[in-house]
DNA sequence: ATAGATCGCTACATAAATTGTAGCAATAGG
DNA sequence: CCTATTGCTACAATTTATGTAGCGATCTAT
């Protein structure tokens, strides 16, 4: 492994300071990192169950994110298969408008691109 | 430009569907997309303010960045520089309480980063 | 016991995204 | 006109991500 965990207090990719919220933005802003927690936030799920609930997503990317997810507390192994932390629950608990939020925010977008095409068309 | 701006509805990196949770993740879980909102989220800025507050990011990914956040309708170009519009200031009240979460998170990484090295030193 | 089937990965090659540096055209001020 | 700042673009180097193949370990039924 090449990859760093980002880390609060030392740089990370995105900040030289490490300061916690751009670490958190660093270790959630890698590609699937919000996925595999928003899955899991339903309960355990094996390694495989993650993987095809997020579009297969290829396990050298999965285990890369469970490390680092792992190594941040935020995730743990349990009977079940992987699974949230409380810390983890916890952060899941602030992503979890962002559900409906972006539902609406997907029916604006179509509403502002179809403006767009009808200007187009004049 | 070679790279897709994330809309819901459509594929992208990270989900073929483009469920719209899915496509708003791939659009934040981009290298500093959550950083220059949160940067904005205090008022307009130009081009190389938000470079500079932001560790001197490249100006090729912020400008990419930029183009992405507008097109997806969270920016906009303003009098006084860059600007969240208001679906982008919406946005970044879900994001703001994540601020003190991570200050929070820091604090008990660094004690059981602490814990494990004193298990080490068993 | 043994032949699947499933699970958690690792290896590896390819493709895509990010970084860092240099610099240019446009505007602003003196 | 001279200089500084702004908003970028070009380009090469590095880092990340994707996709496929497959291995060793563990269950499962025969």
């Amino acid at each position: 492994m090449s990859s760093r965990v980002p880390t609060p207090g030392s740089p990370v990719r995105g900040s030289k300071t490490g300061k916690p919220i751009m670490a958190l933005f660093d270790l959630l802003g890698r590609s699937w990192a919000l996925g595999v927690i928003w899955q899991l936030s339903s309960g355990p799920m094996t390694f495989r169950n993650i993987q095809d609930s997020c579009e297969q997503m290829s396990p050298t990317i999965l285990n890369r994110r469970i490390k680092e997810l792992m190594a941040s507390g935020l995730l743990e192994k349990g009977d079940r298969g992987y699974q949230l932390t409380d810390t983890g629950a916890d952060l899941f608990e602030f992503l979890k408008p962002l559900g409906s939020w972006s539902e609406q925010w997907a029916d604006e977008l179509s509403v502002s691109q179809t403006i767009q095409q009808d200007r187009q068309s004049d």
